[in-house]
DNA sequence: TTTGACAGTTCTATTTTAGAACTATAGCCT
DNA sequence: AGGCTATAGTTCTAAAATAGAACTGTCAAA
């Protein structure tokens, strides 16, 4: 597959994979997320080569994901922070490191945990419905083609 | 980096990533959870090639996310579904699509709808707190070591 | 007995990634 | 002035992963 077609495929999973789908594209997010932002720190936290990681970040700020922001004129130096629509990511980086916590984990506990500042708890992500606010299931929900899909394949 | 010892650095990000954190295989189980479940049925959808795919299948029952059920005794054939623990992907996939819905989509609205069977509306997916049920921000959130963190790199 | 469906495996060519070295700008120290 | 360090990259070659196509093996149906 050309993996730069993927993005106008008619599958909202497709265009996000075709962005965020590769290890070290989710790597740098939860990176962000963390709050690093500059090149180096990016590099040594993450032992990533250089010439990905530059890569990596032109491609995030291409398609909105960082702003790559001056922090000093001379030399001319950047940082990369995230936009809005890098920041909406979060629940997918989140899901990702619940799932993790809960099938991944080994006998010394989790890695990190998470508190939420509004309630001063430590939490748990949970998907639920925008219009029930039930928790959401796989065999709850039923999929039907919306008015941006052809015919053409599975999305 | 090697990515077989990705899964047990002590972050729930790299574990998850490092099982499901390529392109093939979200879209693979993008499939599992539009109830397909057979290696030409996924092939013929996603357009992979059969090398790729009997690769990331086996990968995921490695890793107890499908089961390989036989179907037909002769001659033997198998399909594949997903597990419990395959289901709990589920927020991860839908926390993508729905980000894909808002950020990339096009002009003639979303590929897909989904409909949650239990209360009958068409709904969006929310990650909200576990303790008080309000939608998680990334701001609003304090990340910290827990216990199965060692003092090396961020996680 | 020939065709077709299914579930893979094997092969070579191309693309991506890893790993290391190199470039460029500028501040700071002596 | 000359050299060291910090930062943010770029460039190069070798190794690994993926694409694309052909091949294998089992069995049913025509």
């Amino acid at each position: 597959m050309k993996w730069d077609t993927l993005e106008e495929e008619p599958c909202s999973l497709s265009r996000t994979v075709a962005v965020v789908g590769d290890r070290w594209t989710l790597l740098i997010l939860r990176e962000c997320f963390l709050r690093v932002r500059r090149f180096e720190a990016f590099q040594s936290s993450l032992q990533i080569t250089r010439h990905l990681l530059s890569e990596r970040l032109k491609k995030l700020v291409r398609f909105g994901i960082l702003r790559r922001v001056p922090y000093s004129e001379a030399p001319k130096r950047y940082e990369y922070i995230l936009t809005q629509k890098g920041l909406d990511l979060y629940p997918v980086i989140m899901a990702m490191v619940h799932w993790g916590d809960t099938h991944m984990g080994d006998e010394r506990g989790r890695p990190l945990l998470h508190e939420h500042k509004s309630c001063g708890k430590q939490f748990d992500p949970v998907m639920v419905c925008s219009e029930c606010g039930e928790p959401l299931h796989a065999k709850q929900v039923h999929v039907h083609a919306g008015p941006g899909r052809r015919g053409a394949d599975a999305a």
